[in-house]
DNA sequence: AGGTTGAGCGTACATTTGTACGCTAATTTA
DNA sequence: TAAATTAGCGTACAAATGTACGCTCAACCT
């Protein structure tokens, strides 16, 4: 890569760090303006330009990047889990500690899901349908589910997940831990509910 | 009333309702200008002023407003249930029909949860807290939950129906019914899962 | 009846925003 | 080496925002 093309990349960088710094629980990224970002990024206004047609290509940077991040070190987390233990316990543990180490990489993706684009809202749902049908694959070979209840289970278990890490912004270390627990049991709530149906659906047939 | 006071009341009303109007999927409250609210509901810009301190005010207004009516509704559709028939199933048909008739006051709760105003998300938690105690209230004495099973169980209810209501308001009615299956099942296995799991306990002690 | 209150208005202003336009200077290409 | 490209800048402007201030006049109180 050309001097020239690397600078760029280096500019386009701390744009999107810049970005993702400025959000915390008070700031959302809709609330941030293309000036403040560049401002941040040290650069003039106008040259955010020379990178992003606007802030909404911005943003939808943002959720593909910080998507792919938590995939990753989620992936890892497992690996974790292959070794043995409950796949449950060790699957929470992770993602509490992935989400203390990027918290606002889940800023944007838990605020955008609901939020007011709709490019945004499908970016987001696109990154969580990765988790749920991930699980869900795991599950039906794992487990012998019907597709149909695979996939039931992992979106709620993916949901009672995510919606756990939106409580856990908010709160200090100490809290967390509680919040831990009661997301496993009701994730255990899911898996024994979900098999129990299994075999009931197994009997009749 | 005096005369007065029931115009002022009037203006007041205007702006509230003013402001819910212009909520949609590609507007939220917080993109929402003091001048565009007052501006729908006829008034000067600076008479806001004469009803709330800021926007954040008026905000808080609609949650409290929002979170009552539904609970109203909810209420109203359970009545239904009493008559008979899967309590899972008519309430989730409840809710599809009260989010289909007031979009906008679920548009505002599930956007300012995860919002940029700790005030908010507070609110926001409060109104769901309500649905969550009275669920559980309601499964510890029918169902003989440990409280704290209870609670867990009640809490994964409350948090997939309004999960599912999320993706519902982005649908269209057809895509909604399959929707809505799915979310049965999911609360079924949840259900079903608490029962498990207290058997268990019970089959310890 | 006469004085007080207060809802609503218009004017005004400082800020902030997005972005159009044209320049510079360094890199790349030919 | 000469020409072309382009990242970044500064200037500029129209639009919108929140809100301070002071006025009016109908309703209220005594």
């Amino acid at each position: 890569m050309g001097v020239r093309a690397q600078q760029k990349e280096k500019t386009r960088r701390a744009l999107v760090d810049a970005a993702f710094n400025q959000l915390s629980a008070e700031r959302s990224f809709s609330s941030l303006s293309l000036r403040e970002v560049a401002r941040e990024a040290g650069i003039a206004p106008t040259s955010f330009y020379r990178h992003f047609k606007d802030m909404n290509e911005l943003g939808l940077t943002m959720v593909d990047e910080g998507g792919l991040t938590l995939r990753q070190m989620m992936r890892k987390g497992r690996q974790r889990a292959e070794a043995g233990g409950s796949v449950i316990r060790i699957s929470v543990d992770t993602f509490i500690e992935v989400l203390e180490s990027n918290p606002n990489v889940f800023r944007i993706l838990l605020h955008e899901r609901s939020g007011t684009s709709a490019a945004f809202r499908a970016a987001v749902e696109r990154e969580i349908e990765h988790f749920i049908s991930e699980l869900a694959h795991y599950t039906e070979a794992q487990a012998k589910r019907t597709p149909e209840l695979a996939r039931a289970q992992a979106e709620a278990l993916v949901i009672l997940v995510f919606n756990a890490g939106a409580s856990a912004l908010d709160m200090k270390r100490s809290e967390r831990k509680a919040l831990a627990d009661q997301l496993v049991l009701q994730l255990r709530m899911v898996a024994t509910g979900a098999e129990a149906l299994q075999q009931k659906m197994d009997n009749r047939a």
